[in-house]
DNA sequence: ACCTGAACACCGTTCAAGT
DNA sequence: ACCTGAACACCGTTCAAGT
């Protein structure tokens, strides 16, 4: 090959910048200090550069957000066939968000926040309807299900976010510590059951919940076949 | 009564500021504009007053972003007592959710997002968590079942605001319009099923499928009576 | 008590200029 | 092509000062 990647280090000692290098440095900044933490200039400094050289790479903030939204996709990479059925394999698919959101307790939010505008994000789509597809869902039936995992996974992977961190803005009553019988008896029974300990358990709960109703629901197509009369 | 609130409109023919004018003021601007529009000198400005004003009815922009919450929550009201079984007015709390996220599409962000700090955020959850008394579930069945519903609405509620607002910044590819069957086949035979005219029986979907699951368990739970055996 | 005005340390973005 | 530097129009927040 002619033009192989051989030539970093440019730049006083430093590699090149470019757009997936600018987006590594940006997740950095995010998982360190949060989103609103992440300035352009902020950024250029970690990367050693003045704040606008990342113009050249990115139009706007916008589209390095994308950036670093790509980057999370790659993490949740869908598994191949040949492990186990579609429906293992996309169970595992949506384990992978909610450990995402552990991971990435301060980016994560990008996932259900912005559109799927990139290349990327639309194979990342399209692996995923795959499973939806093997395992024998059509387009209307994958569309449902998708939204309810979905739904569910991110909803709840921000609630443990919350759950696991405390934000250090704002006012008091950490609901980890809360307790108030009198005025609030429910809400004080319900704090230990949402203790971190017991979050593992809590999301299972739910996705046992979506796929038992999965399988009973392909159970239910396999039985009358071919029948299905759409209602509006 | 001594003090009734009876004298309004001083600030030469404006009311004077409190917490709750504010906070609906601040709401107004993000319904309009979006959540990174709202700043203390605009809200000022919409007000008629300096930005710095502000600071003397809220420590600091997030305790007013609990304001703007709290307003929201006022519009969740939990259906009282009588109107429909425990169930129904469980699902009726939990489409209102829904009903907020597409009412106020900037501003449903905070819900996910910010923790429930203030005493009518309690008051809120106090509310909701009886109607899971009520229904048969005990304090680990109502935290299983919660976030899976507070789960699945809120991130389908996210999903829900893209697909029906297109945000003006990144990159180009509306999903709404997509079609590319040669290279993502899948996603383009799912976008006709997302169409806006399709999310209220998408959503409802879900809801079946969840609501299916709780009267379920109500049922085997009445069956078995009392056994619950913590397996942790 | 309620609000103003100036100030501080920041933002995203544009654009001419450097190499 | 890649980056700098200055500039513009903003931010959140603090604080002394006004009434």
């Amino acid at each position: 090959m002619a033009t192989s990647g051989r030539r970093t280090r440019t730049r006083n000692g430093r590699p090149l910048l470019d757009r997936r290098l600018i987006a590594a440095e940006a997740l950095r900044v995010i998982d360190a200090d949060g989103l609103e933490q992440l300035s352009m200039r902020r950024l250029g400094a970690e990367l050693g550069v003045e704040g606008m050289a990342i113009y050249h790479h990115f139009h706007n903030k916008a589209e390095l957000l994308d950036g670093v939204l790509e980057l999370l996709l790659e993490e949740l990479e869908v598994p191949p066939e040949g492990e186990g059925t579609a429906i293992e394999r996309l169970r595992r698919t949506f384990e992978a968000t909610r450990a995402l959101a552990i991971r990435h307790p301060h980016a994560f939010l990008l996932l259900p926040t912005r559109r799927f505008n990139t290349v990327r994000a639309l194979e990342y789509y399209e692996r995923l309807l795959g499973l939806f597809r093997d395992a024998g869902f059509d387009a209307r039936e994958s569309a449902r299900f998708f939204r309810l995992l979905a739904g569910y996974v991110s909803g709840a992977g921000l609630a443990e976010i919350g759950s696991r961190a405390q934000q250090p803005d704002a006012t008091p009553a950490k609901l980890e510590t809360f307790s108030d019988p009198e005025r609030f008896p429910l809400v004080t029974a319900i704090v230990p059951e949402l203790r971190v300990r017991n979050l593992d358990a809590i999301f299972a709960f739910g996705m046992d919940v979506i796929f038992d109703a999965m399988s009973a629901h392909l159970r239910a197509g396999a039985a009358r076949s071919t029948r299905t009369a759409p209602r509006l």
